[in-house]
Order: structure tokens, then sequence, then C-alpha cells
DNA sequence: AACTACATGTAAACTGTTACATGATTGG
DNA sequence: CCAATCATGTAACAGTTTACATGTAGTT
């Protein structure tokens, strides 16, 4: 149950309509929690029904109008203590490293190239991972404690990317040989 | 839309029931692809259906009795013919880097230990994948091409456990700082 | 007879994905 | 006025999780 505390978190960063949201997490929140613009509306609905968020006021509040949430007090609670909650890591789904092991058992022709598309991929999106890190933190910008959080969390993300690429490397090597 | 194609996978390798499916998902399946066994009977049951995957013969078919599968001609092409499809990388969803970026926001106080606990989940993870790799897969074993995938797919888990050992690491080390 | 482990399943709630519908605003 | 883009939503379905239900077999 994250998505609602991404959706907090965000507004919380800046206030924003469900359009704005969801283009922030093709981007930047994207690379933890990922969410379409269909599952944004129905948690914005939701968050307001719960009073964790408001609609800002606006004089035509209507269809194929923009509508601009800020969180509320009791919002800002709920994810203060959603924060401070443990929970265990969930186990990793990798339909790739599947394929693999099914080809194992029945063989697989394609698969190289597969592997290859992926490593692009991966490669790519590492790249811009290390593009945001270099404008947005440059290392005079890494002092306060809600920088070096954010940071920390880019981090994560252009680490786990690296891993990504360096096991396909070594995949694609190894079915060379 | 993979679980039918890791439980095909896994009947393939070894004909199972349901509960020795779930004992398999936890365990070595379990690092690539993870399932309850609500799930694996649902699947074996529309498996079943398509004509997939059928059960073993058995005089006393009925509830709270074992009920063996195995794979049909047709399960085979199935799983063949999924191997060879592309589908791209899923997002990653962590709430643990979710967390630490609402952390940033609404402050967060016994965020430490909770790093410090997944550190040690992900040790020990990592911990038992090194111990499967020395009893699955010692060099000698490492020469046919069924064997080299089953590592490969291995070392992919292995790595990415490491890869959590070292971020949480590291993200330790900057808290403290 | 009661307890425990084995074994299969059902039901409901929640989360995520895909396809479609509707209106507003702006530029050509 | 038309098309493109911005913007919000609905509906249906697929996948996942959680809680519960039921029956068998062996042990004490």
């Amino acid at each position: 149950m994250s998505l609602p505390h991404a959706i907090l978190t965000a507004l919380l960063e800046k206030p924003s309509s469900g359009l704005e949201l969801t283009r922030r997490f093709d981007k930047s929140i994207g690379y933890f929690w990922s969410a379409t613009h269909q599952q944004i509306y129905r948690e914005l609905g939701r968050l307001e029904q719960a009073g964790h968020i408001r609609a800002l006021p606006s004089e035509t509040p209507t269809r194929g109008q923009k509508k601009e949430y800020e969180v509320l007090p009791a919002g800002r609670a709920e994810l203060a203590g959603w924060v401070d909650r443990t929970e265990d890591p969930k186990p990793l789904r990798s339909a790739l490293l599947l394929r693999l092991r099914a080809a194992a058992v029945v063989g697989g022709v394609g698969l190289r190239d597969e592997l290859e598309r992926h490593l692009g991929l991966h490669q790519a999106q590492l790249d811009e991972y290390l593009e945001i890190e270099q404008r947005d933190f440059p290392p005079e910008r890494r002092d306060t404690e809600p920088d070096r959080l954010r940071h920390l969390v880019l981090r994560g993300g252009i680490d786990l990317e690296r891993f990504w690429v360096e096991w396909l490397t070594h995949a694609l090597s190894e079915l060379a040989g």
C-alpha cells in the first residue's frame, strides 16, 4: 500500500494536478515507484475522500479543467506515521531471469537478442540517472539532510541500473563462449 | 503474465503437487519469481483447463489428497513460444527507497534501524544463495548449456543481493556522517 | 480423542493494466 | 472550424494478497 504515500510525498514536495503528478511519476519519482495516470486519479479521489489532501479552490471545477491538490495536516501525519513503519523487502520478480531458466529446459533461440535489447535499455536508463545526478546533485548540494537523503535514493536507482548492465554484459559473454 | 510460465518451467524440471511447487517457489524458484500457494492452485486449475498440464492418474482424487501434475506437449510448446517473446523490463518499485524520499520531506526517526534490519535480511539471503551456488554449481558442473543458464540466473540473484548489501552499507555510513 | 502436519481449495479485498470516453484550450 | 494537446475521468479485467475453510494421515 505505497502508492498513496508516494503521492503524498510528491504533493508535499510540490502541489500538483493529476497530470503533473503523472509526468513526475514518469521521471524522477519513477525510479523508485511507478504509476499510470489512471491509478493516480483513482488514488487522488481516495485521498481527498479520506481528508488527506484537498483540491485548491477554483471557480470552474469541471471535467477537462486542471485541478490542483495540496496535502492537509492529516495527510502529512499519515505519511510521517508510514515512514516509521517496518516492512520486509518484496522478493524479486524478473520475467527475464525466468525466461533464462525456462530456456535451460526448453531451449531458446532469440534470447541473445533480448539480452542485448535489455542491456541497451538499462544503459540508457543509467545514463539518464547520471545526468540527473550531475544536474541536481553537484557536490556542493549534498550538505543538508534532505538533499543527502534524496541523493541516496537516486544513488540506489543508479546502482541498480549498473547491476543490470554488469550482469547482462556478463551473461552475454557467458553465452558467447 | 509470467506465473503460468514459471509453473510450466518448474513442472518440466520435475512433476510436482501444488504444495511441492509452493515449497519450490519459496526456495530456488523464488529468487526470480515468487508466488503463494493460493496463486499456484488457481493457476494449476487454469493450466489443466487449457490442456497444458494434467494430473497424474490416482485412485482417490479428493480434497486433502496429494495431486501431482505433469506438463503436456501443448504446455511445452506454449512455454517455448513464450521464451522467445520480447518484454520490456518492469520499472523498480521499492517501498524502502520511497520511505527515504518521504523522510526527506517529513523527517524520519526510526529509519536507521529499518535500514539495518534490511541489511541483515539481504545479507542472510546472499549467504543462502552463495551456499546454493557452492552446492549446486561447483566449477566442474558449469559446462553444459542448461547448467550455464541456470547458474547465470542464480548469479543474477546473488549480484542483486550484493547490490542491496552494498547500497544499504553506503546509506548507513552516509546517515552516520 | 485430540493435536499436528500435510494438502487442497474458496472468497474477498486490493493493486495494477488496458481500453475507452469526455471536455477544454490553443494554434493553424 | 479542425486538429492536436492538455486534462480528467470510467469500466473492465488481470494479478496479488490475506483470511478463512475443509479434509487426510500420523502421533500421542
